[in-house]
RNA sequence: GAGCCAUUAGCUCAGAGGUAGAGCACCUGACUUUUAAUCAGGGUGUCGCAGGUUCGAAUCCUGCAUGGCUCACCA
């Protein structure tokens, strides 16, 4: 890290002789505990009603604490902002009701350093609520500088690798991960409440499973194995339901070695949940209840804007197949039975692109999601995806090209993914046999054939609705957050910064 | 992985072949109700890195690094 290294800025210099300087007055400049009575935001509350004259007559003392973010001495008295996590408050500081000491403190105060303060509540001239301190004890020198006060942090880089510099300077970025903290307590508290029960489960397997990804590989050395990074929560969760667990949720991180982007971060955070002798339909009503209770508890409405653009979360959500979205788009009519070189042709003739392991269900998804996907704004479920692309999903007992399952798109983003899960063994054995094939074919993200995860199935799994919710979009809908980055407190960057 | 753009003081940014700039921050001094405090003085720098062109490069060229945006893959 610079410091250690690297010669000193000037500003840092200064800063440490100010550390000696505080020692020679006895000042320990790294303090201890400080018990505090007002926040910033209860003490704008608690005396926001209150007239100068009011507190003049029955002098009110409170103790706070927080970040010099402004200082303006003048001579023998002076003011400053000190923040803390819930806002900023003013402080006044004379010489004559300091002492000496602590006024020469005053003086020696950095923007950055963090003090407490003891004093009695008054209005300025002004009228700003401030603090008349008379006792001011330094917690934390800051021996860097802090960003520029007016402009603030706005180097993208530094505020993803230094967020502390970020979470400092930009009010804002506080308040995003405050609601983000408040999504995933809704989420927790509705499926709490709805009788699911949280589990924990494996994040190193030794089969990823769950869902069509490439994943991160490592190494047990004890064991002498490799091992991965699960790429979804899945396949756990469903030998849960077979244990007997009817309703069972896990909020947890999954990891994708693919691509970084200002939708995707190598890893994130998946809610899945499933529901015994639920099918997608009860899974449908489930999502957008959810979402809707979530928007309601987190920002207080279901009416929101993304990005300039309305969006009403208010359920009930459109429903629409995802063969009759493609035909709206492009009037292709993909429930007419075809061969595979039919549809390789009508991919052609409308510029979507296919890869060579790909069958007639793969060019469905393709011209969905080159077609359909950016146009579904509102929340729409697209429902009935082709078998191919859906190996853990229940075929449609009237259609078995396709399946029960059903993702959610909103702001053009796949928000959710759900299905009847898949409960026959025979079918599911059949389906990773399928997958293998692809496999062959070099399709790198068909999933693995997982003996262990069929061995389950054969003892029994009930019919079962399941659910799947990238959190992290989530937490960018309900936020307006543009990037996946501006969610994630640190996001991963290429490499680390060099040293010096 | 590809294309485009960016990288100059602690921070936010100007400068487009000829002595390295501004605001904030910082340093010195003044100031006991200020609030982007004010006033007087002070520039604190490996112009991302490495080569090249040139009498001379922050500026032009090449490569590299990091980041942003778009695309590709995915959720």
């Amino acid at each position: 890290m610079a410091g250690r290294t690297a010669a000193l800025s000037d500003q840092e210099r200064v800063r440490r002789e100010k550390l000696e300087a505080l020692r020679a007055l006895g000042v320990e400049p790294y303090g201890g505990r400080f018990e505090r009575t007002h926040t910033a935001a209860r003490f704008h509350e608690q005396f926001g009603g209150m007239s100068a004259e009011a507190l003049e007559a029955r002098p009110i003392a409170v103790r706070m604490a927080g970040r010099m973010m402004q200082k303006r001495r003048q001579g023998k008295a002076g003011f400053a902002h000190l923040q803390d996590m819930t806002g900023r408050f003013q402080i006044y500081l004379r010489q004559d009701v300091l002492g000496d000491t602590a006024y020469e403190v005053y003086k020696l105060a950095d923007i950055g350093d963090i003090f407490g303060v003891e004093g009695t509540v008054f209005r300025t001239k002004t009228g700003e609520l401030t603090v008349l301190v008379r006792q001011f004890v330094l917690l934390a020198k800051s021996l860097r500088p802090l960003p520029e006060k007016f402009h603030g942090l706005k180097d993208v880089e530094l505020r993803y690798r230094k967020r502390y510099l970020d979470l400092i300077m930009n009010p804002d970025v506080l308040r995003t991960f405050l609601l983000r903290s408040k999504i995933v307590r809704a989420l927790r508290s509705i499926l709490d409440a709805e009788g699911f029960v949280e589990v924990e489960t494996p994040t190193l397997q030794p089969i990823p499973g769950g869902a069509a990804a490439r994943p991160f590989v490592t190494y047990h050395n004890a064991l002498d194995m490799e091992m991965y990074l699960r790429i979804a929560i899945e396949l756990h969760l469903k030998r849960l339901i077979v244990g007997g667990i009817e309703k069972v949720y896990e909020i947890g991180r999954v990891y994708r070695n693919e691509g970084v982007s200002t939708k995707h971060n190598p890893e994130f955070t998946m809610l899945e949940l499933y529901q015994a002798y639920a099918d997608f339909t009860d899974i449908m009503a489930l999502t957008e209840s959810l979402i809707a209770r979530v928007a309601e508890e987190a920002v207080g409405t279901t009416r929101i804007v993304y990005q300039g653009q309305p969006i009403d979360l208010t359920p009930p959500y459109r429903r629409a197949h995802m063969v009759d979205l493609i035909r709206e788009a492009t009037g292709v009519d993909f429930f007419r039975p075809m061969s595979v070189d039919e549809a390789r042709a009508l991919a052609r003739a409308h510029g979507v692109e296919v890869a060579p392991h790909m069958t007639v269900g793969h060019i469905i998804n393709e011209f969905f999601e080159q077609k359909v996907e950016a146009s579904l704004i509102q929340p729409t479920f697209v429902y009935g995806h082709p078998v191919e692309i859906s190996p853990l999903a229940k075929k449609n007992a009237a259609d078995p090209r396709f399946t029960d399952r059903f993702e959610l798109y909103i702001a053009g983003r796949e928000h959710a993914n759900a299905f009847s899960e898949l409960n026959d063994p025979i079918d599911q054995r059949e389906r990773f046999l399928a997958q293998l094939k692809e496999r062959e074919l070099g399709n790198e993200e068909a999933h693995r054939m997982d003996e262990d995860f069929l061995e389950a199935l054969e003892v029994g799994m009930p019919p079962t609705g399941g659910l799947g919710i990238g959190v992290d979009r989530l937490v960018m809908l309900l936020a307006d957050q543009p990037s996946i980055r501006d969610v994630l407190l640190f996001p991963h960057m290429r490499h680390a910064p060099k040293e010096g």
